[in-house]
DNA sequence: ACCACATACATCGTGTTACTATGTATATAG
DNA sequence: CTATATACATAGTAACACGATGTATGTGGT
């Protein structure tokens, strides 16, 4: 990750259920969507994602299937009804961890209803 | 912490620095106002924040001093202004970050102008 | 045709980080 | 007088992400 290493640590699964939630992908086009997605500040290694996406599979959070594409084969995964459950709960634990880090520090925010980007 | 550790990673300086920003504070001093402060949230054990005070004293972020108090000598610690540089880069860091974060997972929130809490 | 680059999967070894366990010592409460 | 809270500290361990490296195919340029 270009983020300063200290603080990216422990976060990778989630990113990687949240994408996943959304659509069923393949190794590489997470890097990408994952990059795109985060503004430039995310850059997971493949050192980091494929171990990731095997644990996941192994847990049951997400299952994969090949498929072909441009006369290659990829390697997608889909989002388990388990795997669901667990981006739910961590979630809610990213949600109490980084509120929890906002209040010692002292970077207020406030929670919105919706899920609208915070951009401009 | 007791947080699940795989979201705690990579913070613990910015709370400790940010908890002495307000006040000089001895060891057993910052696992308390860290628990108190966070709402139960952060429980830093002695294996994690000895360590990473005088590795923050090496750097030149921290000093300390020995005090009494209650007939017993405490060991205090103070932000240099090199440690309050580090805070202000460190919380920048928090802010890409997490901001990064919420644009993947979706937990929009918006940062508000003063440090208030945003709890009820 | 050939080369460089992007795409696409994967693993092994390493370094960092926080924790568990443990040790020391004093004050206070029962 | 014993247990608990306070208060400092270190050594060993486990988890985690990364760097390095390997394989292979598609694409664009010359």
């Amino acid at each position: 990750m270009s983020v300063d290493r200290e603080l990216m640590k422990g976060s990778t699964s989630i990113l990687i259920l949240s994408l996943l939630s959304r659509e069923d992908m393949y190794g590489y086009m997470l890097t990408q969507r994952l990059r795109q997605g985060s503004g430039d500040v995310f850059e997971m290694k493949e050192g980091t994602l494929y171990p990731m996406l095997h644990a996941l599979e192994n847990e049951g959070a997400v299952e994969s299937y090949w498929a072909e594409a441009a006369g290659r084969g990829r390697k997608y995964y889909r989002l388990t009804p388990s795997g669901r459950a667990l981006l739910e709960k961590k979630k809610e634990e990213w949600r109490v961890y980084s509120r929890a880090v906002d209040k010692i520090v002292g970077t207020a925010r406030r929670r919105l209803a919706g899920g609208e980007p915070c951009e401009g």
